[in-house]
DNA sequence: TCTGGGGTCCTAGGACCC
DNA sequence: TCTGGGGTCCTAGGACCC
């Protein structure tokens, strides 16, 4: 099993793990001593691990089909228009298999007319060991298979909309699928008629395969304790402003306002709860760091309430703009000196190491941040943390 | 004791404009 | 007594996704 950041919830499950009942999102603790007199094996998650492997899976699709949309860390979009000639459960298959050579990780594959029907079949072929990893959902009687899908398992369908579905009969795809069009916009919105069209077949998602750039850029994380000192609140708030600012300077935006947020543990019984939330808005848009922090400091003290215990402190950075739009004010000349500083900063970083050059503002020891006690090793992006390998043979 | 983080889209309602 | 029509932009809140 994988956990979330700070070691908190149960976010990914191997089928072994699923078999022991436990649900997704299950905080940690509560099922820690069952999962140790078992046996599971449980790992801190280790985005630098598993977006290098991402990475690697990704530009190979992209190198075998023009059309990819990158869709999550673990998911993709393909256009498979060009594969006439055969059929498309066999080029599933050789896909399977190439991706499985070249990277060593196993995928399923879900083919069909729409993004939701091609997830549907992805279901299927990921819980069917029968299709061998790969299910086309076109040389089945669809119908069939929608009557059997539960409607909360469709994409796009949450808890929420499922609950409300099920009082209104329709319980399964199928019912949806066959739902009254006026019915589905009145009641479940653009989205839902949508969904509905694309489970018939309609193609209302279309491929994004050069996706714009974010609207908006969040860093906000836990603290490995309860935080009551507005000192290291600090610390921590200028770490992740830093991490939202050097994401801010690779899409080549500025932010023209950010929002600091700060809050207790929401979930304690015992502990007053609080969350206070602040939006600055820029005298002119920046990606620098420094600036950022700047205005966001004394916003942080104003949201401070003493005696508090913290959980958690956040950035969001939004009212994105490409740098290239930049609107000169009139009354202040530019400062060019800060962007270079931002980009020597970010190459040194990027040679380096994260935090090799940092505002002394965020910190030194850091000692709020989270827990990660049970992380595996960044096997391929750490020259440190590289697996060892040791030979032996008999000596004849 | 211990409960994640980062996104997107849509809608309704208010403010404002001509 | 009787008070238009057509827009834009912004925000908060709700829903969803991985």
């Amino acid at each position: 099993m994988v956990l979330s950041n700070n070691d908190g919830c149960i976010i990914a499950r191997s089928n072994e793990a699923k078999a022991l009942g436990i649900a997704m999102g299950t905080p940690y603790f509560k099922c820690a001593k069952l999962l140790a007199a078992q046996g599971v094996k449980v790992f801190s998650s280790n985005y630098a691990l598993y977006g290098d492997i991402s990475n690697r899976v990704m530009s190979l699709l992209r190198r075998l089909e023009p059309e990819v949309e990158v869709y999550s860390i673990d998911e993709a979009f393909l256009h498979l228009s060009g594969i006439a000639d055969r059929s498309l459960t066999d080029y599933g298959r050789e896909l399977r298999q190439t991706l499985r050579r070249c990277t060593g990780i196993p995928v399923s594959i879900g083919i069909g007319p729409t993004k939701t029907l091609a997830k549907v079949a992805g279901h299927l072929a990921k819980k069917n060991e029968s299709l061998q990893g790969v299910f086309d959902i076109t040389t089945a009687d669809v119908d069939v298979i929608l009557g059997r899908v539960a409607v909360a398992e469709v994409w796009g369908i949450g808890r929420r909309l499922a609950q409300r579905l099920a009082l209104c009969g329709i319980a399964t795809a199928l019912d949806l699928k066959n739902g009254d069009d006026g019915w589905l916009r009145k009641n479940l919105n653009i989205t839902g008629l949508r969904t509905a069209m694309e489970l018939r077949g309609i193609s209302c998602l279309g491929l994004e395969n050069c996706p714009l750039s974010r609207k908006s850029i969040a860093s906000s994380k836990s603290f490995g304790y309860q935080v009551e000192s507005l000192a290291e609140l600090n610390e921590a708030l200028a770490t992740y402003i830093e991490q939202a600012a050097v994401q801010l300077r690779g899409q080549h935006a500025l932010a023209n306002s950010l929002e600091i947020s700060l809050a207790t543990n929401r979930f304690s019984k015992t502990a007053v709860h609080y969350s206070g939330r602040k939006v600055i808005t820029l005298p002119e848009p920046t990606a620098s760091s420094t600036v950022l922090i700047r205005h966001a400091l004394p916003a942080l003290a104003d949201l401070y309430r003493p005696g508090l215990r913290y959980q958690k402190a956040g950035v969001m950075l939004f009212g994105l703009v490409p740098e290239s739009f930049y609107q000169f004010n009139l009354f202040s000349p530019r400062d060019r000196k800060g962007s270079a500083l931002m980009a020597a900063l970010d190459q040194i970083n990027g040679k380096w190491g994260r935090c090799t050059i940092q505002h002394g503002a965020a910190g030194f020891d850091k000692p709020w941040k989270n827990r990660q006690l049970q992380k595996s090793p960044a096997y391929t992006t750490s020259w440190q943390e590289l697996p060892v390998v040791k030979a032996s043979w008999p000596v004849l």
